[in-house]
DNA sequence: TGTACATATAAGCAACTACTTATATAATAG
DNA sequence: CTATTATATAAGTAGTTGCTTATATGTACA
């Protein structure tokens, strides 16, 4: 592997709101709605976030009506490092911001 | 492993810099002066980057004499994914610049 | 002791990052 | 169609990063 791709990649990795986007699918695949609920973050914040990590093939995105449902992409050459890395994480504790409530 | 500590480690690796020094360290202990012939840097620029690697915890400095020999400390609670990374990468391509040379 | 060499620290800076708010686009329901 | 909901894009910004040059500190040897 390129250095500048691992960089890339270590770089896409090595943020605190891209990891627990990750953890919270690693359970499996949500919308950006759910995952704006997750972070303390606002929704534009969070659909930047996944499309970085799907520029670096890390996660998918799939069109089912109204929602887009992301998914992590297990089929990236570094998937199963991905994985060891989301284990070392413990279960999301999640710091919901009050006036977010469930997409609809 | 705390999501703040996974961050930090991740960032810590996610440089082209780095990555080539640890890349050069598998191979056992160096001192600044190596590293900077291997990189195209200052070595201030050196000097900080295994200062940043040490903090987290990743290498390990010995002075003996007037050289001081760093390591990839083999205790890191990371060490094995680190390796796993760093087998990602190709030998070392060398890009010395001209008008430096080895330590005397 | 003084000079040379190895490394560290300080200060400054351009480029990048992760957010924000405002607005645009896309899809569905009524 | 229009209104609503989900998501994306744009533009601006404060904070961080990785380098630089200049200088200080540490060690050894003549």
């Amino acid at each position: 592997m390129d250095i500048e791709t691992l960089e890339r990649y270590m770089k896409t990795l090595g943020d605190k709101s891209r990891l627990r986007l990750l953890k919270a699918l690693e359970e499996g695949p949500l919308c950006i709605c759910d995952l704006t609920v997750l972070l303390d973050v606002s929704q534009p914040a969070v659909s930047q976030h996944m499309h970085r990590l799907k520029k670096e093939g890390i996660v998918l995105d799939e069109r089912r009506g109204r929602w887009i449902y992301w998914s992590i992409n297990a089929h990236h050459p570094q998937y199963s490092l991905l994985l060891d890395l989301l284990k070392l994480l413990p279960r999301q504790t999640t710091t919901c911001r009050e006036e977010n409530n469930r997409c609809k």
